[in-house]
DNA sequence: AAATAAATATCACGATCGTTATATATCAAT
DNA sequence: ATTGATATATAACGATCGTGATATTTATTT
């Protein structure tokens, strides 16, 4: 029965990357159930038995998606310190980043799409952004909570932006020089930053 | 031969305006070419006749979209003044704005899908969004030609970020903080601005 | 080795996808 | 009134959509 389970985790992760891979690089509606499966290996059947719906695997999508992020900001207020945000800003808006649209950050992928989806998933965002802002305003400095998540909410809407500006233009010259523009003007809406340990 | 054309350019008009709206509700595959042609209360057969394929009809969507914008920047620069940024800013993430997906800004709604469209889309995109940031940075005051467009860039992606995340959470509450939050930082990231008359 | 349980595959459903070819309706010019 | 042109509607194509029911394979227990 252990290696039963194994088993179905293995290819529930399959799938979940499968799922978070397609809908960030062609959208909600962009990537069906086959296409889905198909890409993780599997069946509809299977994806089926994993995931009670499209709408099920979605979800479960921008959740790890949105952790990925929850996770990474500690992160980088551990090993940046008080440049954390200028490192983050930096990775953000790096090449790398912008060109790899299926494993990029969720926030920028998914975004887009939570406008469009139902109320329980537009309630799930909310919980993991706030969580967000809230890690990135407790390693900023000065000014009160309120004003600390203001700056935070200013410098994740630019990023965002910013990112899905230059992605969107044609040229590799322009998407750099946007690139520059919205990395120093995430470090400045920041503000005084503070490391943590 | 002249009522002919009249009528044909009517329902070109309808047909337009109904990708319109259905692009930025639904997103480029969220929405069919059957789905538009009710929307405009025609059928494919017009639709076909009009725009070549669905792409065409996207592509002339995301024209006039980021044509109303090249056009509003510059009556915001000659009725508010110097003070056109926090005006502008204000326009943008207004709740009304906010709540009117279909109608809405096209950069915030479209420049998502432009990310997974095809390279003549990113052409287009690339010259409208560069006559945009243009067109914001001639009106800004002080710093050099190039520091300005990097502020004119660092305002279009905090207000384009900052309106989807908002768009995408739950409650209304959270909806106005991020609001507020972004408008302060665009007015802050275009730094002195300047009246156009 | 047989029986049971669980994981995945196969198949089919009606609906809609983007697109083309053809038919019908509407018009201007004769 | 009739012809010719043009705008729109109808119908059909194969493909894919999301999902449920059922079959088959695989693993565990007896």
């Amino acid at each position: 029965m252990a290696r039963n389970q194994e088993r179905k985790e293995e290819t529930r992760q399959r799938v979940l990357s499968a799922a978070s891979r397609g809908f960030r690089s062609h959208g909600f509606a962009g990537i069906g159930v086959d296409g889905i499966a198909k890409a993780a290996g599997v069946t509809s059947g299977a994806f089926y038995a994993h995931f009670g719906s499209k709408d099920g695997a979605f979800g479960a999508a921008l959740d790890v998606g949105l952790d990925e992020v929850i996770e990474s900001i500690p992160k980088f207020q551990r090993e940046a310190g008080a440049k954390w945000v200028q490192a983050f800003a930096d990775y953000y808006l790096d090449r790398a980043h912008r060109d790899d649209l299926a494993r990029g950050c969720a926030m920028a992928a998914l975004s887009p799409e939570v406008v469009r989806a139902e109320p329980k998933v537009h309630a799930a965002y909310e919980a993991k952004m706030t969580k967000i802002a809230d890690l990135i305003a407790n390693g900023l400095a000065d000014g009160s909570a309120d004003k600390r998540r203001a700056r935070a909410w200013a410098m994740l809407g630019v990023l965002i932006g910013g990112l899905t500006v230059a992605r969107a233009v044609a040229s590799t010259d322009l998407a750099e020089e946007i690139s520059r523009a919205v990395r120093e003007a995430a470090v400045k809406s920041a503000g005084k930053a503070r490391g943590i340990r």
